[in-house]
Formats: structure tokens, sequence, C-alpha cells
RNA sequence: GGGCGCUUAGCUCAGCGGGAGAGCGCUUCCCUUACAAGGAAGAUGUCACAGGUUCAAAUCCUGUAGCGCCCACCA
């Protein structure tokens, strides 16, 4: 029977409308115009172990608004979604995994190893993008990328050869950054520094002739079996007369030289320092310049090697320092030790302490790829926001060292290098390629092996805005949508992550990799602590969504993206943006009830004093939510799309809109059809943001049973603009109306009793307003009259000021005028206030002088205003005593 | 050590050269046929401090203090 869609009269609740979008809000619809104009974003991968947090639901967010904006738009746009390898995090998880099955990983072979990784990610890699769906985003859903696929793949061994022969990347053995635990390399940007509590030793290192010695401080006593020299300081008075004499190192017979160098900080420990150049990045440093040698004195697990005495071999560090603090206060050669706090070197992945270890690695040289990033943001081609972010990214850029790219690992890409059993090597993009290239190099047939190693995950990452696309393939996408329009993250990968992706860009395609930049804060809890598993404060957004629902989220996420601070999040943040989509809701349903029932039509009039407001006000919400969402300002056109509807929709335009609907039954279609029209532009302005409840409404509206709607089209203003002058009016009916409540109020008369209303001063157009919608003012304000009163008769009236004009009550021994009069007086001192300073600043000859015409007119009418305001407070007030 | 950001209502934060704003909270009244997840009327601020620029400073500059972050170093 029911031919019409009806919305229901429970409250709003997302769980009975959400599940009904999802796929169509997901469905992906390519756009295809000849136009060159285009949108598109590469998402920031999430790791295949992830789960869904609150960044990964602000990022995508964020990204989403503008996709779905340039979508209703008619804008060419392209978002692909995807994953990422994650090197070492996802074989680190998995092993675990797999240890808890009892299955001993070291005991597997690499394609062993392998293939249980990859039938774990076949089985757990798409639960984040699953998760990420579910936030309705408006991604490529059928084109899902994954940096180990063929093709990305393909892009990575492209990229490595054409770095390769462009001679920046290249094998060097050097001290490099090992994780212990995992046994492989990691690059600086992954080591992270941990202060811990611990102790400055003191030693005595004896000189040959037996009796005078060099007091030398160190952290780390277990390195003595490394030691190749003590360095002093140049200017240290001390020690100075032992340079270049020998000293004695009491653990192995190898003779320590004293050499001087301005890296011994004399404020520093003892002054002296002893050089271990094969553990300390520093004391390498120094050894390099001295001629010095190295020796490692550790195995790749962190216990001493075989270069220690016997007794010491296989400890680890922790038992060898204690053994070589204990030995040498029995030699004597003990000073003193000191509580010190110290920064120590911990891998982020497994928090294992970090030994600098001389090791053979890949390097990418980024030096001169950090400058051409740098210069192409200082051109403009890239395009920081907030723009501060720049000076972080310069800096870091600038001071840029060589990036190690070699994983002992087997997760991820192998290094497309193959080498010959006398180790000459070859780059190529596979094992036919390397063979054909290495017969033209060495004239010769080798017997090729591969690499074993794997590439650092953020080298397949540096790519992803171009491999997604196709590149080297110079296809289609790659043609029209790069490069990508903007870049969306947050601050703790810039270096990580954007900083790899413009240096790897520009060498590689010529251009960078995406126009914009937007960098976004962090979601903290309340306190504003930092989320994590071991603080166990971590909200999950899926909670969130089941609580408040995937729009409220959203919406929320949208409204509190700021430059400068993190968003904090508690139980209760999301409660005003449910009350939103609430409010959204009961507005429609009142619509849809006043309004369904009239015919559309073409024609429709819009000349009600408010129906012109209403669409008057709708044309500047428009015009400013398209230019922040242009500038990417999308927290501001939330604040805009809110109040629009709340304040102006809802509390004025609906509330006139029922008065008038019972008093002029018969003159009401063309109000009823511009405000339906005005909700459904609304939903569009809305979907973007919320689409859920978007949808949902749209449909209800405007759909038959059984039929499904997209919103995508962005709303056309109204042509309302010569008629704006009654904007004015609207605004002294409005303040007219707040101004006759806030009488009865301070009057203390009960809201329900209807009283008689006086005005008088009033300018003779509004005085025909009033005339002309009195009905309106009886209403709003519940009166039962409104009657124009002439100041000068001697009416008992207790009175309010409105913008432009008077209001009065006839006096009644009933009231306690009090509270009025304390309202007046207040008035009074603002007005006295306004009204000095204005005067004050008209008084000034500077301000005359140089102040726009605009401003000081401005300022001349605020101190007729101010004056005619105070003057007629101080008669209402004298009307009172 | 180098750099960046912040300090505005009780709380969380907008505003960033021309009369101090929002949400939450608070006070009073109201279940008025869209909505109590609501409506109406309100109260609340030396815009961290000190100088300076300007006719005009919450807003620009300099300095100080407190908070937070990043990078480097860490004998």
């Amino acid at each position: 029977m029911n031919e019409k869609n009806t919305i229901s009269n429970k409250p709003y609740s997302h769980k009975d409308i959400e599940p009904k979008w999802l796929d169509l809000i997901t469905e992906y619809k390519k756009t295809n115009s000849d136009s060159k104009n285009y949108f598109s974003v590469a998402i920031p991968p999430p790791n295949v172990t992830g789960n869904l947090h609150l960044g990964h639901a602000l990022n995508t967010t964020i990204q989403d608004i503008l996709v779905k904006y340039n979508l209703l738009s008619k804008i060419d746009t392209l978002w692909t979604p995807g994953t990422d390898h994650a090197g070492i995090a996802t074989q680190l998880l998995v092993e675990r995994f797999l240890n808890l099955k009892k299955i001993d990983t070291t005991t597997l072979s690499r394609e062993q190893l392998l293939s249980h990784i990859w039938e774990w990610k076949n089985k757990n890699g798409n639960t984040i993008l699953e998760q990420l769906k579910r936030l309705g985003l408006s991604c490529s859903w059928n084109d899902i990328k994954f940096t180990l696929d063929e093709d990305l793949s393909a892009s990575v061994n492209e990229a490595f050869v054409r770095l390769f022969d462009k001679g920046l990347i290249y094998r060097e053995k050097t001290l490099v950054n090992w994780d212990t635990n995992l046994q492989t390399a990691i690059s600086d940007l992954e080591v992270v520094f941990e202060n811990r509590k611990t102790k400055l030793y003191y030693f005595k290192y004896f000189l040959e002739d037996g009796k005078n010695f060099i007091v030398v401080s160190t952290t780390r006593p277990e390195t003595v079996f490394g030691d190749v020299a003590v360095a002093v300081n140049p200017k240290d008075k001390k020690n100075k007369k032992h340079i270049g004499k020998k000293v004695s190192s009491p653990f192995n017979k190898i003779e320590l030289l004293v050499i001087e160098d301005e890296y011994a900080d004399m404020e520093k420990g003892s002054g002296a320092v002893k050089i271990t150049p094969g553990h300390d990045f520093n004391d390498y440093k120094v050894a390099k310049d001295h001629g010095l040698q190295l020796i490692n004195i550790l195995n790749d697990d962190g216990t001493l090697n075989n270069s220690v005495p016997l007794n010491f071999r296989g400890l680890s560090v922790e038992d060898a320092r204690k053994k070589v603090l204990n030995l040498m206060k029995e030699l004597d050669l003990y000073v003193e030790e000191e509580d010190i706090e110290h920064a120590v070197p911990v891998g982020d992945r497994s928090g294992a302490i970090i030994e600098p270890l001389l090791k053979n690695q890949w390097f990418l040289d980024v030096k001169e790829m950090a400058s051409k990033s740098i210069r192409a943001v200082k051109k403009g081609d890239v395009v920081f926001k907030p723009k501060f972010w720049e000076n972080t990214f310069f800096e870091w850029m600038e001071r840029i060292q060589p990036w190690c790219i070699s994983r002992q690992i087997i997760w991820g890409h192998r290094i497309p290098i193959w080498f010959s059993e006398d180790n000459k090597l070859i780059a190529a993009k596979n094992i036919e390629e390397a063979r054909k290239k290495f017969k033209i190099k060495y004239g010769e047939e080798g017997n090729l092996h591969q690499e074993t190693d794997v590439l650092d995950t953020w080298f397949s990452s540096g790519l992803w805005p171009f491999s997604t696309l196709g590149w080297p393939k110079e296809t289609k996408e790659f043609s029209k949508y790069f490069p990508t329009s903007i870049l969306v993250t947050g601050f703790d990968i810039i270096f990580f992550w954007v900083a790899r992706m413009m240096m790897m860009s520009l060498e590689l395609t010529g251009k960078p990799p995406f126009k914009i930049v937007y960098i976004h804060n962090l979601i903290r809890d309340e306190k504003g602590q930092k989320m994590s598993k071991t603080k166990g404060n971590i909200v999950d957004p899926l909670d969130l969504i089941d609580e408040f629902g995937t729009d409220s989220l959203r919406f929320f996420l949208a409204s509190k993206i700021s430059p400068h601070s993190d968003i904090k999040l508690s139980k209760n943040s999301l409660e005003p943006y449910r009350n939103f989509m609430n409010k959204i809701w009961n507005a429609s349903k009142f619509v849809q009830t006043n309004s369904t029932k009239i015919k559309k039509k073409s024609d429709v009039k819009i000349d009600k004093f408010y129906d012109i407001w209403i669409t008057s006000k709708f044309n500047e919400l428009l015009l400013k939510y398209k230019s922040f969402l242009e500038n990417c300002e999308v927290e501001k056109a939330a604040y805009e799309i809110y109040h629009f509807f709340w304040d102006d929709f809802c509390d004025w335009y609906i509330e006139i809109v029922k008065i008038h609907f019972v008093d002029q039954q018969a003159d009401s279609e063309d109000t009823r059809l511009v405000m339906a029209d005005i909700l459904n532009k609304f939903l569009s302005l809305l979907y973007p943001f919320s689409p859920f409840i978007s949808l949902e409404l749209y449909n209800q509206l405007n759909s038959k049973p059984q039929q499904k709607l997209l919103i995508a089209e962005m709303p056309t203003p109204y042509s309302v603009d010569e008629k704006q002058r009654l904007m004015r009016e609207f605004e002294i009916f409005q303040d007219c109306v707040v101004s006759i409540r806030s009488l009865r109020k301070n009057l203390s008369i009960p809201s329900g009793k209807k009283i008689v209303c006086y005005y008088h001063q009033v300018d003779s157009r509004f005085k025909v307003f009033i005339e002309e919608n009195r009905n309106l003012f009886l209403r709003l304000a519940n009166l039962d009259d409104f009657i124009e009163v002439d100041h000068a008769k001697d009416l008992n009236l207790i009175s309010n000021i409105a913008s432009d004009l008077i209001i009065s009550i006839e006096k009644n021994s009933q009231f306690d005028y009090k509270p009025q009069i304390v309202k007046l007086k207040k008035d009074l001192v603002s007005q006295e206030k306004l009204h000095t300073q204005s005067n004050n600043k008209l008084k000034n000859k500077g301000f005359l002088e140089s102040a726009p015409k605009e401003i000081i007119d401005k300022e001349k009418e605020k101190l007729k205003k101010s004056k005619e305001d105070r003057d007629e407070i101080k008669n209402l007030l004298s009307q009172l005593s």
C-alpha cells in the first residue's frame, strides 16, 4: 500500500541505516571525461599486519571528504587503496605466530618460511582494508594494490636497477645499525633512543713505563677488547705529554696509541676517551681519520666473538661487562663509577639494543636526491600544509646520510643483484636480463645467484604514488593521474615516507609525486597522552562506530582537525556529532511530512522573506564550503555545515515555516518545495562528511521503494542575489523576537502566558514588515498582540531595546523589575564603553588620516548607534525608577 | 646543542591587524504536534608575561616563562 518511503518515527539510529548503504557508497564508479582536470590520491598504505586505529580513520576520512567532494564536482577522480608488506614487522609477527604453533622457524628454509608468511598474508592481510571500507571510503575497491604484487615488484626492480646504473646504489662494508635480535641491519630512522639509568666507569690505562696512566671513562667496559687507541683533546694539559706514546690494553696484547683529537671532550667523563671503532660511530670516524685498524668483537647475535680472550667468548654483553668490571677491580685499574642517564639505541620493531657493527650492506646515496627535493619545495612544486612543516623537512633533508636499504630478512623485495661465483655482480630486473647484462659487461657466462638480502620496506613505499599507477609503464592512469593531487599523512612519517617518495619520484619520474602534502595531527587520549598498547589507553574506532556510528565519527574527525594541536578524544567526544545526526534526522522527518504531498514543479517562487533568507544563507554556505574544501580546510567546511543546519535552518527557518503552514495552508506550496529543496541540497554537502545518513535521508525523500539513489552532484546556488537587501530585515526580525523573549524571561512571565507587547521608534520599512508578518511575532514570542505606540504617550511601560526598535510590556504590580534593571544597567555599561571607544577613535587625527574610509564610516555608524542606545537605555531605566 | 608548535571562557579548542567566538559544562524556564540526543533566555575572559611596531594588536615583531614535539649528541 505504502508507495512512499517514510522516515521512521524512531529516533536516529545509525545501526538501522549504515549497513544499508555501505555497498552503494563504496562502489567505485570510474569517471571518464576527456578533461585534463583530475584529482588523485595515493592512500598511505597500511601495513598488512595492521588493525584499524584512529590515525587511519582520521587520515582516510580527510582523503575521503576531498575525494567525494571532487566526485560530486564531476572531476575525474582516482583513489587507489592498498597495503604495504611491512617487511620486518610482518616477518616478526608471523614468526611469533608460528612459534606459538610450535613451529621452529630457525629450521625452515627460506622458501618454507616465505610460504608460511604468504599463507598468513592471504588469510589476514586484508583485515585492515575491510575495516577501512567500513568507514565508507570511495576508493577504487575493485583494484587493490599490494607492495609485493607482481607489477609493483617490477617497479621496485626497475627503480633499483636505474638507481644502481646511475651509481647511486652501492655496496660498502661499514659500520651499520645492527639489530642483534632480528639479526639484520636497519636504517638510522628505525633506531630510537631510550633514556636508561646506567653507570659511567673510570679506568686506568697504563703507559708503557708502567708508572704513568691515563684515566679513561666509558659506559661500555666490555668493549675494551675492541679498543685501538685512546684519544685526548689537543688542549688537554694533563694528558698532552702522552700523545704519541702507547698505553697497554689490560686484556689483550694490543698496544693502544694515544692520539690527539678534538673529538675527546675535556668536559665529558675523564676527558680521555677510548677508541673502539668497531662498535661506535664516532670512534669509527676517528679511527678512519687516524688510519687505525678496526676490531669487531661481536657475533651477529650480540655475543662476544673469537677475537676476545677465551674466557669471554660467547658471553652476552651484560655478562661480559660484569666480568670486565670485576677484573678491572682485581687488577686495580678501576678508579670509580658514576650514575648517569644514558640514551641507549633500540630497534623500533624488536626493542633490542642496537649494536653498531661492521657489515657489508647496500646503500642509496641520497644526498643529491635530497637537494632536488628541497628545491622542489622551495620552488613551490610541492606545498606543505601547514607550511611550517617545510622547515622540519628542510632540516632533515639537509643533513641526510646515505640510506642503508638492505635487510637480512626474507619478507620483501629481494635485491635484484646477481653475483657470479667469483663475486662479480650485475644489477638486473630478472635473471634473464642479468645473464645478458653479465655477458656484455664481463664477456663471460657467470654462474649467477641472486643477492639474499631484501630491500627496506620504505624503498617500495617510496615508489607507491607512481608504482600503483603502473610506472614504469606509460599507462593511461600514470599519464592522467600523476603527479597525484595531494598526499595526506601524519607528521610522524614525513621522513620515513614523504621524503623518500619525493626523492624517488623526482629522480625516477622527473616529477614530484604530489602537489600538496597535507600534514594532519595525531589523536591522543583525553589526557593528551599518546595512545599505546602498553598504556592501555587505546580507543578502537570500531567501538566508536558501534556506539555512535560511522557518520558521527567522520564528522567528529573532520571537525577536529587542526594544524597546531592534536585531537584529544574522550568517551563523550562524539556525542555532539551524534546529536547533530539526530537533529538532521528529526528535521528531515518534519520536512518530509510537510512536503511530500506537494507536486514538484520547475518554477518554484522564492518570494517569502524567510525563503529568500534561507536560500541566500544556503548560497553563502555553498560558497564557503567550496572555497574551504578547495583549500583542504575540511574542519572549516564542517563548522559551516553544522551551524547552517542547526542555527539557521532548524532554529529559525523551520520554526517560521511551521507557523506559516498552519496560517496559510493555501499559500504554502512554494515554501514547502523550497524547504525540501534546501534539505536536499544540504544533504549533498553533508554527503562527503557523513555519507550514510545523507544517502538514507536523500533516498527517503526522493526515491521510490526498492530504488537506491547515490548523491552524485554538487548543488547549484539559488538565484536570489538581487533580493539580498531582505537579509538585514531578517536580522532585525530575529533581534526583535529575541528581545521580546528576553524581556519576558527577565520579568519572569511564564512561557505559556500570552501577553501584549508594544513597539515604537521603528523604521517605516520595518513597520510595514511587522504589519505584514504580525502573526509570526505573536507566535514566536507567544503574544496576544503586538501594537505600535507613540513613545510620547505616557503609557506605563517597561522596555527592552532591539537593534532597530524598542519593545515594551505594560507595567504590572506582579512583575519583579530587578532582573530587567540589572540587564539594562549592564547594557548601559557596555554601550558607554563602546561610545567612549568610538568617540576617542574619531577624535584621533591619526585614525582619521590613516584608517581606510570604510572603517571610519563604520566607526561613525558605531558611534551613532552606541549614543542612541546609551540614551535610550538611560531613558528606559528612568521609567523603572 | 639545533629547530618547530602551543599558551584565548570551568574543560576541549576556533579566530591570527579594525567592536572577544564555538562545542561541552553551568544558571533559569519549558515534555510548544521534527527533535528532551530537544527548545528558549542567560552568566562566564587583564586573549601567558614584558617590551616594541601601528591611527588601531588576541592577531605583526623582539624577549621571558611554562607546556608539548622533532632532529642531533650522549664518555
